[in-house]
RNA sequence: CCAUUUGACCA
């Protein structure tokens, strides 16, 4: 079982899905049982695929059999639902899991913020992260970062700055995603000497830089007519094994 | 010490 479930994930990541689905099969066929694991990566795979009907149907078939869904099955589900626009669906989802007793995770609140943050309505999302703040085990450090992401795409780029100063309030450490957003933000906000200092005072910090500060700061450079500097930024990229995009 | 599944940042 073991192996049949690696191999299906594996098959679902290299988007080899009608492959997977056979792997799937003739696992049943053999009457081994597949278990949740299986169930998860096979629905995961089939979002990506998009096949969102597939995935229902799969959803389905699961609950009439002898397994339950965990929360990461809802989770996929919902995020699933989401991604095709399903507001509705994705709602009941959560409802459903509430009522068997499931508590959503911080991939739940996540899922949400993120979503909510798509469809730019700003006060639905401060509203979920407060939510979280107040009743739930402390916000997680991504749920900070999706409602900076919030932040800065409604323009409020002082905000957002201001959400990151209280991270470490909060108990949370600020990691390269973290200061990733930030780099954007200063960007976005034409402060490219100070964009550069984080990009050296966060591996000041013991916190490596990745591909994605590179291009963000780069990109910053560039609009800001900063070109040589973005060349030079460009050749550390190339030094360090990073792709440029 | 290690099998597999779900969330975030540039483009």
């Amino acid at each position: 079982v073991c192996t049949y479930n690696i191999l299906i994930d594996r098959l679902c990541k290299v988007e080899k899905l009608n492959e997977a689905i056979e792997v799937f099969d003739s696992m049943v066929d053999r009457g081994i049982e597949p278990e949740l694991h299986t169930y998860n990566s096979l629905l995961a795979g089939l979002y990506k695929a998009n096949r969102s009907s597939d995935a229902i149907k799969l959803f389905k078939s699961l609950r009439h059999g002898n397994l339950q869904p965990d929360v990461v099955t809802y989770n996929v589900m919902i995020s699933g639902y989401f991604k095709h626009g399903e507001i509705e669906k994705a709602t009941e989802l959560l409802r459903e899991m509430n009522s068997e007793g499931l508590k959503p995770d911080k991939f739940t609140y996540t899922t949400l913020i993120h979503f909510v943050s798509q469809a730019r309505d700003l006060k639905a999302a401060q509203e979920v992260f407060e939510a979280i703040d107040k009743s739930g085990p402390s916000p997680d450090i991504l749920q900070c970062i999706t409602l900076m992401d919030c932040l800065i795409k409604n323009g409020k780029l002082e905000e957002a700055r201001k959400l990151f100063d209280d991270i470490p309030g909060k108990g949370l450490v600020p990691d390269v995603v973290t200061y990733n957003t930030m780099l954007d933000v200063l960007c976005k906000n034409k402060k490219l000497s100070e964009a550069k200092e984080w990009l050296i005072g966060m591996e000041a910090k013991g916190c490596s830089p990745n591909a994605f500060s590179f291009n963000t700061v780069i990109l910053g450079l560039l609009c800001g007519n900063e070109v040589e500097d973005a060349v030079r930024l460009l050749q550390t990229m190339l030094e360090r094994d990073f792709s440029p995009n």
